[in-house]
DNA sequence: AGTATTTCGGATATATATATCCTATTTATG
DNA sequence: CATAAATAGGATATATATATCCGAAATACT
């Protein structure tokens, strides 16, 4: 029928992922990025951009300094600390890791959509993949050129 | 940030997946449903549900009798047939199984976004899961009660 | 044939996510 | 202290998904 597809991410936490894997690249030289330069670089709009950083920033996730020669930045140390889960969970919740498939409002093992235990496995596997991939990783591979942010 | 969850499906796809499910059921008993028993039945709003079901049609999932009498109904030797797959196609299309989960127009494995080989598994599962399960199966464990189309 | 019943499908309305704009606030520097 | 450069955040606009409405078409029965 629809336009749809796979919304694992909302776009606010599409975006959310490149901007803080761009900032974390350029905090290990020591550089702070604006809004303007990281929705360049991850191809998303400035000003949508900016209002995710700042509910990262809210989340501690990364720091924002105001003023002149301000801009975003992460602490290198904290870079290898961070999953990939925490942001995902700073801008979308943890539905993720509860909603029901079929959008049940209490769905549970005691009472299970008729997919529950077969979407389970797959959110398992998601929930495995998010707590365990670390922004250092991801940095590190956009740095080598194995992987890219955007087109 | 936001007010988002998991997104695997559409709210159109859920409905349609727990409409088929409970359109097999009735056509066991060679009974035909209407648009308001169904939405009724899985707590959905009927005219949209309606929607949904003609989009099913179209795609040759249910069949549909207009008139007096008529109703919805699947034919009861293709249940086993059908997939969990082919509903999902039906509605969401079959991007679940090729985008991005960074949003990436063409990501792909010379061409990687940041989680591309991370997400693989998780999709690969996802739709292996979508091709293996059966509409009858779900419909089955409806009718002995070992799972639920709402609440 | 007429009537009640039912799906079909276009038009429209509502809710939510996405995106933009503009001003206030903060801060480094001359 | 003034100025320029930056983030913060409220208000608003746009796009998309979700939901509703209503008349047209089809069909079984009388």
């Amino acid at each position: 029928m629809y336009y749809n597809y796979w919304f694992v991410f909302s776009k606010a936490c599409e975006y959310g992922i490149k901007a803080t894997i761009f900032i974390a690249i350029n905090s290990y030289d020591g550089r702070r990025v604006s809004p303007k330069e990281i929705s360049k670089e991850i191809d998303s709009p400035t000003a949508f951009t900016a209002k995710i950083l700042q509910d990262l920033v809210r989340h501690h996730i990364i720091k924002s300094v105001k003023g002149a020669y301000g801009g975003f930045e992460i602490d290198k140390d904290t870079i290898s600390k961070i999953k990939l889960a925490q942001i995902v969970n700073a801008i979308d919740g943890d539905q993720i890791y509860k909603g029901c498939g079929l959008g049940l409002q209490s769905c549970n093992e005691a009472h299970p959509c008729p997919v529950h235990d077969k979407f389970k496995l797959v959110r398992d596997d998601l929930k495995f993949m998010l707590e365990h991939t670390s922004l250092e990783e991801l940095a590190l591979n956009i740095t080598s050129g194995a992987s890219f942010l955007k087109i």
